[in-house]
DNA sequence: TTTCTTATTGCAAAATATTTGCAGTAAGCT
DNA sequence: AGCTTACTGCAAATATTTTGCAATAAGAAA
């Protein structure tokens, strides 16, 4: 697995300006078992910071520059927009295993019960759209919905 | 094809009370060739009412309402929620050819560009999904992003 | 190091999309 | 016609994301 220090590495490369929230949403990303919302990776920061256990002492990233940092690592095709759940869209970086092994899930419409339905089975099509329209750094999102067996007389 | 008033029909069985909102959204939907977010039929019916054809008089009909129908009717299984597209869902009803022959879409990270990919493949994934969970009234959203040969340097 | 350019930031506010509370209305049953 | 309560309109809340703008700071140049 690609460390953390080459990968800010690679974020530097291709960034205009490598600023501390360009590298907390890259770390947070990094150290993250799935994928995150940007309020999720704000709070995350907080959180971080509130610990205090790092020094010198962690500035605040305001959500606005979590999301302006999104939107532009995205376009760089360093992290991925994932899913739209519950109101909100989730990221994750490009390449690692959480974009690779996201498994998607399928909701109640009416009880809103959620279920994963495994792993994807959509990269291989991501790969054979690039082929057809000459698009890069594809991803996808994928959500099933019904009524669970419960919610149907 | 079905016709609208056997649909009405269908409809009146499943709902407790059919109201001018439910009608109108049944019907808008059935005319409808693509999908239609909460907004575009709340717009339909708005310029409908200002066309004056019909008469009686056609009664205004709140957006919240639309929300509030398209809801009931999806747990119903009379409506799906399609895509999550610019913000918005889109709705269409079930069975008929603009769900089955939707056809999924990519769209640029960079300049939002949207090219369409073709019909759907995963209708039977649809199908593999029930058996294997046992939810009912399935559907999907699926959405891909890339960057465009354009904004590929 | 200091200076310079301009990408980036924080804060406030706007823009969207969707949901909720509530009092009044009306669909459909008796 | 009367009754019950599902449904509606309106206003307001919520939630998410975007935008404007003046201040800040990353990184190149001097
Ligand atoms: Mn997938
Ligand atoms: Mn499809
Ligand atoms: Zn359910
Ligand atoms: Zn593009």
């Amino acid at each position: 697995m690609e460390s953390i220090e080459h990968l800010l590495e690679r974020v530097r490369e291709r960034v205009p300006r490598l600023t501390k929230g360009k590298k907390a949403v890259v770390e947070i990303l990094f150290a993250a078992e799935h994928s995150m919302t940007a309020q999720e990776i704000y709070s995350s920061w907080e959180e971080r910071k509130h610990d205090q256990s790092e020094l010198p002492h962690l500035q605040d990233i305001d959500l606005v520059t979590i999301y302006r940092n999104l939107e532009q690592l995205e376009k760089l095709g360093i992290v991925c927009k994932m899913e739209h759940s519950h109101g909100s869209w989730r990221y994750c970086l490009t390449g690692t295993h959480t974009e690779r092994h996201h498994s998607h899930t399928i909701s109640c419409v009416s009880c809103g019960k959620q279920l994963a339905i495994g792993a994807c089975v959509l990269s291989e099509v991501d790969k054979i759209i690039a082929e057809r329209t000459g698009f890069q750094n594809i991803h996808h999102v994928v959500q099933f919905t019904g009524a669970c067996p419960e919610c149907t007389v």
